[in-house]
DNA sequence: CGCATACTTGATAGGTTTCAAACTGAGTGG
DNA sequence: CCACTCAGTTTGAAACCTATCAAGTATGCG
């Protein structure tokens, strides 16, 4: 079920990935588990990898479910630095995979995270403010999946993305995910999204030089949306 | 700011809310900021109490931003015995307050948390617990929120909240909110929340003896939606 | 009893999904 | 090197659904 991953690689992360790190994450645990892959590739279903905490390292993760009906439901997206949890729940059933290639998360158990922090008690206020982002940031996304247009559901997820993506109020992204994703993460269709990037664009707020890269023109149009 | 609210009330809670709290936090500490409030009293803003975690005692409260449109998004409706911070970024804007009558919250700073646990480690992995529990509510109310049709965001939001409210899989509930909290908790229109009810009594899901009362008739169907 | 709040139903306009098709670009094999 | 393939992107048209405005009904409380 590991098929296609690489585990536990030598160098597995770059210098300036790593940073992204809570401090005592930073340099690789010899008891974590280290998974790199490519996109589409799982990291862990519900069963197998239970109570563990997944760090994304590098890359981007998406976690996701699979409803009835057959729709994907992307409901988190993980850049470097941000931590995942599947053992949500009895009966919880998202999935974990790469969403771009090279994509690399390290596991740990909730065991071994105690530990670490019983010996460095600054990581243990690291992650609890990361936990305290992570929620904030699922809070942001239902105001973004809750808003009423199609239009503003895109133009908050840029504004969004673009800051998580550059840490600041950056002019220019390269959005490393396809329009699918985003349809499946702010819950509208893939054909919307393109739409909603049109109008963004003939409104003067956004530019499309190539369908990935993204330049904000004129933000003030984008943030009276939202 | 505080009008209304009855601070450090002697007996704030009776017994059987009580036993919703984690252990260490089951009685009160001395430290803690206990408040009481009728419906849409406010219990925190942004600025003032920032760095609280509140717990939720008795009633329910819950978390919201206005938007620009002046639209009300509710992110969470909280119950006895769930966590919430308003502390989770620079800028953020949202509010909470008393969903119901005689709701009760305990505020307690991060260093008197840090601390309880210093002196009972099992209060720390319990409040872990209930912080990735957080996550994952978080996350399934994304799913609903990205369901495609209103009657299935209506449908999951009733099994959600039923097993919430009675922690097993009742086929009766008492709604303590209104619909326009609904509306708002979902992402549709009250009206839209209305027409939905009555599609779903009409197709022998559910029953509504009084409105705010949920017979859960034929789960399956329920189930079938989302 | 009267008022206020909450709930319900109706009609219409507007937006989104869906199905379809065309277009683009990158990678591959001949 | 080029044609080809495939995934991703974009646009079009029609059916469907929901928000909104409006009005009416219930419910609870003073």
């Amino acid at each position: 079920m590991d098929a296609g991953w690489i585990l536990r690689e030598t160098k597995p992360v770059n210098e300036e990935r790593r940073s992204a790190l809570p401090t005592a994450l930073n340099k690789f645990d010899s008891t974590a588990i280290v998974k790199k892959g490519r996109r589409g590739q799982e990291i862990s279903s519900q069963c197998a990898d239970a109570g563990y905490i997944f760090v994304v390292v590098a890359g981007l993760a998406r976690k996701f479910a699979i409803q009835p009906d057959g729709h994907r439901r992307i409901v988190n997206l993980l850049l470097p630095g941000d931590i995942v949890s599947l053992d949500g729940g009895p009966d919880e059933a998202f999935l974990l995979e790469a969403a771009v290639d090279s994509t690399v998360v390290a596991g740990y158990t909730r065991r071994r995270i105690e530990e670490l922090i019983a010996a460095d008690p600054q990581l243990g206020r690291e992650l609890q403010q990361l936990v305290f982002q992570s929620i904030s940031r699922l809070e942001r996304q239902l105001l973004i999946l809750g808003r009423i247009t199609a239009v503003q559901k895109v133009a908050s997820f840029l504004l969004e993305f673009a800051e998580r993506l550059s840490s600041g109020r950056p002019t220019a992204i390269t959005l490393p995910i396809t329009r699918y994703d985003i349809a499946d993460f702010i819950g509208i269709s893939s054909e919307t999204v393109c739409r909603c990037m049109t109008e963004l664009t003939r409104r003067g707020a956004i530019a499309l030089p190539r369908p990935r890269e993204v330049k904000i023109i004129n933000r003030s149009i984008l943030e009276d949306m939202g």
